[in-house]
DNA sequence: AGATAATCGAAACGATCCGTTCCGTTTAGA
DNA sequence: TCTAAACGGAACGGATCGTTTCGATTATCT
């Protein structure tokens, strides 16, 4: 926004680097997702067009990388708590207050809207992003594991995509401002399923209520 | 694509509206959401360009179209089961079958792409669409509350979000092939937490494993 | 020390799509 | 018979795209 900033060498320059994801994330904060455009973001940053498409294959790479930045900060200000179930919520309430108050939220809605059009963008998410975000809800619902909270043969993954399904229908929604109440609800429903005997305890056996009698139609 | 289309005098032209969404549905599937463009359409459906924005603001609303067309089979198709349980399971089992072997998942995802970067989109998703979508759900929860098996003090909305902010991670992640096992787990995790006494079976009293005790930090 | 190579920002390009506007034609309803 | 609305065709100014060329800068290799 001030100085000219010229090459540094033959090496990347951390300067532009930087200014570069400040105008995203301040494109993106002041006009949304469809005021993210290279063009703007190299006039707003003083950078040139080629550096940016050298850089980042697309808008998304670029969104992501402005994500992940400010996303630091938010897991390393949360403490771990003891009880698993605990943890677990408060992590599931610190994601959405995270994208409620910060840049993020409009981030992330716009990284998973790009995965729907642009195929790169989508294995990006899916096999790159989304494994690693996963990473540290799976690691507390091991712990609750070892403490005999969840039975051993529950599906981890099911239950990150019941608790993380819902946050994100929130998200996309524009419905970020849950009640205590219902994050507990939530995670206490996962976590009373997944429980020793409940209906989530295994991932192939039948559930009572409805026998494996396949569904008629189709 | 074929033969002139004139007008018919002061009405609309059926012929013309059923060609633009067979165009706009066919260019979805081919060329994906960034195939669809306003003028693409109109080329393919041998329509003009006013014609279209005379009767859609934007290409969501198109999509809409497209996709509610596409979906009224479905619904019609599946048959109601007695157990509102199973009943529920199916319904979610249904949605998904259809997302994923028609063209309306792909429809359905650029929709909610599109809401994340419009307001007028996700307006219209979120106070027009949604609403809709969610009564047919919702009238089979209420059922089970009638039949004792779900608590009067629960919020069902909450239920439908659990459920289906599943069913949409899973679209939006491309991961649409559940087994039965995983979609009656879920279903099953909802109702049993539903039920009188379970976590989910009040929207405000607090759950036993985690007292209202607001968490730490922010 | 000097040559190499990669970086930087600026500018311009052809192409595409946007959203709108005018136009002449057609036909249902008043 | 006449009005009003819909139809498709064509063109517009503007914005963004993704790429290319350019001269200048400077760390790294020879």
């Amino acid at each position: 926004m001030a100085k000219p900033r010229a090459s540094i060498g033959s090496h990347r320059n951390p300067e532009s680097h930087a200014a570069i994801l400040d105008a995203a994330a301040a494109l993106l904060a002041e006009h949304g997702y469809a005021g993210v455009t290279f063009e703007a973001v190299a006039r707003r940053a003083g950078a040139g067009k080629p550096t940016l498409y050298r850089w980042w294959p697309n808008k998304a790479a670029l969104l992501i990388e402005v994500y992940e930045r400010e996303k630091v900060a938010m897991e390393a200000a949360r403490p771990t708590l003891p009880d698993p179930q605990e943890d677990f919520a408060d992590l599931v309430r610190a994601v959405m207050d995270f994208w409620r108050d910060s840049p993020a939220g409009q981030a992330f809605r716009s990284i998973i809207a790009e995965a729907q059009a642009d195929p790169a963008a989508l294995a990006a998410l899916r096999d790159d992003f989304l494994p690693r975000t996963r990473e540290v809800p799976r690691a507390i619902l091991a712990r609750a594991v070892a403490a005999g909270r969840i039975a051993p043969t529950t599906d981890l993954g099911l239950i990150i995509d019941l608790v993380f399904g819902f946050a994100w229908y929130r998200l996309l929604t524009h419905r970020l401002t849950p009640t205590q109440a219902e994050i507990l609800g939530v995670v206490g429903a996962a976590f009373a399923a997944a429980a020793p005997g409940g209906p989530l305890a295994s991932t192939t056996a039948p559930v009572s209520a409805a026998p494996p009698t396949p569904p008629p139609g189709r």
